[in-house]
Formats: C-alpha cells, structure tokens, sequence
DNA sequence: TACTATTGTTTCAAACAGATACAATAAATA
DNA sequence: TATTTATTGTATCTGTTTGAAACAATAGTA
C-alpha cells in the first residue's frame, strides 16, 4: 500500500450482505492486536474506476467477481475525521507495513452494499486485519469511526429498494423455494409477512419460473423450486 | 482559489431546481468566453464538512441560505476525467486567475440537488462562468463532461422521492392552490395527473392547512390557499 | 338571470391487500 | 391400507385504495 498509488482523501466502505437460509449478515473485519470491528473498505487507485475499485476490494476479501453492488451514500462530515483511532491502529500493527501517514488524513467514504450467495463465499482477512466474520444484522456489535451510522443507512436503502430492484436475487441460489425467498424478504425488513399473500404478490408479479418440486424428505406437501425468469 | 486550501480529488455539483409555476427548471452556468455550459459546482475545503461546502455554494450563487439539499450520487467514472476540456475553460480565462493546473487532475464528484423557490432568486455568476440562467429540465442543451448523466440521475431520485419526503414544500410559496400543487407533481414527474383523484391523495395526507379562498378575478369558483402544516 | 370556467366533492367500478379458511400432498405411523 | 401430521398452494371474504367520470358549488361576465 503507497500513498503515491492511490488518490488521497477518498475511501470506500462496503456493506457485504449476505443471507444464512434464516438471518441477514454483514461482514466485519477486526484490525490487528485492537478487538476493533469495521467494515471492509479500500482506496481508489489513481487511475481506477471509483466502482473498480469496489469491486477490486470485493473480490479481495470474498474471491468473488460478479456481485450485485450499489452505491448508496457518501460520507464527508468532520465527525468521522478521527486520526488518534487510525494512529492506534497503525501502531497496533506489525513492523511490516510501512509508516503511512496518508491513512490519518481526513477520508471522505463512499458507501457501496453487496449482495452475495453466504454459501459461495470463504471471507479472507486483508493486510490490516486480523479477521473477517458475519454478524447479524439484527445485533450489530459497536464499529469504529462512524461505520455504524453507514450500516444503518445501507439497511435502509436496501429496504426502501427491495422491491424495486429485485435485489433478493443476489442472496439465494439459482432455485429456490417461496419460503425461501420469503425469508429473504423477512430476514431484510425485519419483519414477519403473510405467507399466502406473499406467494400472491410474488406470482403475480410474474418475474418467477416454476420448476419441478423438491421432496426434501419431511412427511408433507413438497414444494416447488422457482428460478427468477432470465 | 488556492490549490492548498481545498482537497484535491474532490468536487460537487449541484443540480439547482426551481419552479417557475408552470415548469422545472434547473440553473446552469455558462464559461468565459466559450459558450460551453455546465453544473454550478465547487469543491470542499480541507476543514469543511462535505455538506457545508454544497450550502456554502449554494449561498453564493443563489443568496439563499435555507434550502433542501439532497445527496443522490457519486461519480467516480474515469470517462468524467477530461483535462482537456478544463484546460480551454482555463486557457479562455481572463489572465486574474492563477494557474491552478490541480483543476486539471482527476475529480470525483458528489452529486447534490436543491429545491429552491424559483421566485425569491436572483442568480449570480462565479469567477470562472460569465452567467447563470434557469433552463427548462425537459430541454436540456448538451452539458460538458458528464453533467447530462448528472442531471438525468438528479431527476430520477427526484422522482422517486417525491412522496415520501414532500419536496413539494420547497418549490412553492408559504401559500399556494391545490392546483399550483399539482403542477409541480406534474413539473417533476413529467406526466399529467387527474385533479379530482390529486385532490383527494393531497387532502387524505393530512399534511395541508387550508386558508382562505383566492379571489382571482376569473369568473369561476375561488380556490381555497393551503400550506402545508407545521 | 342565464352562462362560463374552474374548483370541491361524490360516486362507481376495478384493482389491491390483509386475514382466514380450505384443499392438496409427502411422508410417518397405526 | 387408512390415518395422521406438517407444510404448501389456492380460494374466499373483507376492507381499502385507485382511476375515471359525474355532479355540485361559485365568482365573475354577458
């Protein structure tokens, strides 16, 4: 990581979600020596696309390439200006990375959320960290600098977006039961829907594919697999 | 405007809306000397909230101090990138202006829209532009770099928001008629709207205070005033 | 007093949404 | 094989919202 390398100032933060089969999850990293908890973020590189670089970073930490991302919000208070938190970091580091002082100036952090398949992903730590793990959505532990502020702001885009955009296809495999997709739903708004008319409104919506049915073994009616339509 | 005293890298530009009472306008500036046309923009001191320098802007350009801000975007494309460009907006500049080759480099932007009262305004150039006049949104002349895209995504979040968050309010005087209100409905979203059906939504809200009939002069029914309540 | 233009309200039907009930069915069990 | 259980798919009933049109009120003009 070199200062000359990237355009100072500019940040990016990414919300990563992802969904459990029952709960909604973001990915968490936890900088070296400190228990400190963060999101994921990353700099732009002189001559790289701000959405490149999301992306870049992404595939860094998930190994994965073609995600959904959307850009939702910049953050430019003075608030979030803490370099005493970054000193501490830095110096909690090993000797192994160079002095940057580039990292205690101020940042301005433009927020992206990605929807990811749980199952697909082995989330990898990067040079600053120490671990990346899921946490609930629902109980979100205390973040550094204003990070919790941007994870409540992507929350409530993706909420406001939900149906617009289709997002709940990034979360599940190819096929998937209604159930399943309803929990995607649930699991996001944090509430509880009704099921038959759930199913009505996502049949009529006529964006779903029905396939055969899966017998999963359990002594009732099985259910069909749909696939969103292509 | 001294090199050290903003971040580099980092701009805005704000879409100015404004109603004329009969259609949405936004205010665009024109360059010294070349006719070429563009958003009001500006960039963010190195102690200044990003918000703070949009309002600091806006007050500049507008006298207005008070108005509805909103943060929709931010443009990060390596297309934006063109120095080019910039350099004849410099080159056609009087000589009073030093040699800020940093206006050259790469800029990411943050996109901002206002509302303001179309009325109460008297826009006023800035350094680099020769004038600032209102331009209806629906015909648009060709903007330098990527200030259509810009604008075209200012007036999607404008849409889409229009509900939730009665923009309404900042376009229009403390007091208007029922039908005042629904031309600016149709202003923004660019379609006609049925008046009885407008009517009803509008007053099941329960967001307007209704005041004393307008008298006109017309040889017809007076409408009530309304505002909306505090 | 009739006429005109505009505004406020009502009405009717269609579409939609919430809640519940009913029907179908895969497997376990008697 | 018949019965039971859990779950899924669909239908029904109700109340609400929405779109289109009609109706009623009224400020000025002829």
């Amino acid at each position: 990581m070199n200062n000359s390398e990237y355009l100072p100032h500019i940040a990016y933060d990414s919300v990563i979600f992802g969904f459990s089969g029952e709960k909604l999850k973001i990915l968490l990293i936890e900088y070296h020596n400190t228990g400190w908890l963060a999101l994921p973020g990353g700099f732009v590189k002189k001559n790289e696309p701000l959405d490149e670089a999301v992306i870049r970073g992404l595939r860094e930490r998930t190994g994965l390439d073609q995600v959904y991302l959307e850009q939702f919000y910049t953050f430019g208070s003075l608030e979030r200006v803490r370099p005493e938190i970054m000193q501490k970091i830095l110096e909690a580091q090993d000797a192994n990375l160079p002095e940057n002082h580039w990292l205690l100036d101020r940042f301005i952090s433009v927020g992206y959320y990605a929807l990811i398949d749980y199952e697909k992903v082995e989330p990898m730590p990067d040079a600053l960290s120490d671990s990346i793990n899921w946490y609930d959505v629902d109980s979100i532990p205390d973040l550094l600098f204003d990070h919790n502020f941007i994870v409540q702001k992507a929350l409530e885009h993706l909420r406001t977006h939900l149906d617009q955009k289709l997002l709940s296809v990034n979360l599940l495999p190819e096929r998937f039961t209604m159930k399943e997709l309803q929990q995607v739903y649930e699991a996001i708004l944090g509430e509880n829907l009704n099921r038959a008319n759930f199913q009505r409104k996502m049949l009529s919506l006529g964006i779903l594919q029905r396939h055969e049915k899966l017998f999963s073994g359990g002594s009732h009616k099985a259910p069909y697999l749909y696939s969103f339509k292509k």
